[in-house]
DNA sequence: CTTAGCACTCTGCGGCGGAGAGTGCCAGCT
DNA sequence: AGCTGGCACTCTCCGCCGCAGAGTGCTAAG
């Protein structure tokens, strides 16, 4: 009871032979299989009782009275803590990654659509990325184009991204306005998405003609892509593997699984949730109410542009979970990622 | 035997008595509950032997020696064929569907992502949607936009499709060579994707300054968005729907589903196969090579924009589907998804 | 503190038997 | 000729039993 925060170091070695052997097999394992994995030179009798005692301390359960122990969520996570940081990955997954990003694509959004492809086959789990939202992106492009009966506000972003809009035309904006507005909207390029957005509302202030509305509406346009409905997306790739695993989910939190994962607003809120900045970081199973939810965890790490962090790459997989090298690829594929958005950004 | 194309009117009816009642409950159906079923005012005796008859003939299984009838999929296909042709839609789902168009969308893409939703919230199965291509789309706008190392190739097409690509910035272009393309490029707005792409290398070819590259870029990204392997894609929603179902799939056959629906290209070339013009098309289980893989069956019908067929939508789900709701569902969706589109072309 | 030994508990599996559903066929009726 | 009631037959499904096996928890001894 007292040793909470820290475990002898032998309970610790049962504990991650368990987990280990727990998730390679899928079954719960005895006391006798550990006994002869963990070299620790003492008999299973003596495993058992260390057994008891990580159960009493919440690390592992027991299905029924005579099967072997499963590693609970707590005991998922003291493993994980205690994982030896940076792990070289074995060659294939090596050549895999280099084969991917061997040419560079110079759009980022494609760079994570294959990223996340890429992770979701080399961890047999399903991939998520989040790109960089614009709010500190710079807009190389602002324009309003009149289409007729409707207006399209296009905005480009330094890296690629490409926000619209499509809207009614209100009935007093004639073309006159739209030319008028063009070189005010000129002027906010090469700075940010919140900094055009304020320079727009200020410029409209002072601008009474119908260029005014023109400003205000391309203004709304920034707003609406910066923190709207549809501000961010996420990414998901390799889905089909979470069908496989034979046997690990149940289907009714599969369902829920697949549910979240369609509706991007929630995903991302719960990637955000997840995410620590810094390294790979792990929630596993009950840590977060969704995960909880689904029975799953899940693995991310955030990557960088030069020296800011812009976006996060990861995947999500069952509770029972090969955490090691879901944490290896995760943290290489997001350091390849990156490289190419550093690169992107000049 | 000789009866092959045309069937005995009652046997139609004991087919199509089995159809309804298999779908409803997902057990096999034996000769007394068509009996009593369909009002026919003959004994299960005489059913029994329709049925062997219609076995005989392919339309009807057994999954074994004492349990009831299974429809084959000549059997769905052929109750398809009888059903009568529109029908009127549940008044809940009518609701739905008005409430859901209620307010004009003016980004088609838009409306496919919120209308494939709302398709599969109204069969249970999933939805899809191919947007229009481009092929036939006119140009509102076209320009290469210098990013210092790159360049952004962007074009607009009149219902808000934007096709963008970014590209290294090959040395001897330069900052003069752009802006002497732009009048060019401007030239071109108006005319469809071909077109421009066409008008595009004919002034290349004219023009033996900077400018001439710029253009072949230009018209490089028009090819790639019109053809290349970018060309078309697919919207899905409320796949976490076929994760249900309860029992219906083999999560074998499952897993394939969802890894073709991961390929959008090949997804793609799948839905332009099954999809006849017209009206609702229906292709059930081994139709086609896919659907048969998946022990699915896809409901799709086109939508136009004015007189013109621009893409297709629908639903995919097991072979034992309720038919008559999904393709009055499909059909509906469909008709208002025209309308729209014909709204967004003026 | 460790360990050997042992009783105990639970699952998983194969075999068994009966109930139930549904068929196929036959003989008789209209 | 077609329909029907009757009936034997065939399977599946389900619960039951008993057994083997795995693994535990406890105890007593080193």
């Amino acid at each position: 009871m007292a040793e909470r925060p820290e475990l002898a170091a032998r309970k610790a070695t049962v504990l991650h032979a368990v987990v280990e052997a727990y998730v390679a097999t899928g079954e719960p394992v005895g006391s006798e299989t550990i006994a002869e994995r963990a070299a620790l030179g003492v008999s299973s009798a003596t495993i058992r009782n260390e057994m008891a005692a990580l159960e009493e301390q919440g690390y592992l359960s027991h299905p029924h009275t005579s099967a072997g122990r499963i590693p609970t969520d707590a005991g998922y996570r003291h493993y994980v803590d205690a994982l030896p940081a940076p792990t070289r990955l074995k060659d294939a997954q090596r050549r895999q990654i280099a084969t991917h990003f061997a040419d560079a694509i110079l759009d980022l959004e494609e760079v994570l659509k294959g990223s996340v492809h890429l992770l979701s086959r080399l961890t047999q789990y399903a991939g998520l990325a989040v790109p960089p939202g614009p709010s500190d992106e710079h807009l190389v492009r602002l324009e309003v184009i009149d289409m007729g009966p409707t207006l399209l506000v296009l905005a480009v972003g330094q890296h690629g991204r490409v926000d619209k809009q499509i809207i009614d035309r209100p009935e007093h904006i004639d073309a006159e306005a739209i030319s008028g507005a063009e070189l005010r909207l000129d002027a906010v390029r090469g700075t940010t998405y919140l900094e055009a957005q304020a320079a727009l509302l200020q410029m409209a202030a002072e601008e009474p003609t119908g260029a005014h509305d023109v400003l205000l509406i391309a203004a709304d346009v920034l707003r609406m892509a910066t923190q709207g409905g549809r501000a961010g997306h996420v990414v998901i790739g390799g889905v089909a593997n979470l069908t496989d695993e034979t046997q690990v989910w149940r289907r009714d939190t599969l369902r829920r699984l697949f549910e979240t994962l369609e509706r991007e607003q929630e995903m991302l809120r719960v990637l955000q949730e997840v995410a620590v900045s810094g390294d790979v970081s792990v929630t596993i199973g009950d840590e977060h109410p969704s995960t909880g939810e689904w029975g799953a965890s899940i693995v991310t790490a955030p990557f960088t542009a030069g020296d800011a962090t812009v976006g996060t790459i990861g995947i999500v997989g069952p509770t029972r979970m090969d955490y090691l090298s879901a944490m290896t690829a995760v943290r290489a594929v997001a350091k390849r990622v990156s490289d190419a958005a550093t690169e992107a950004e000049q």
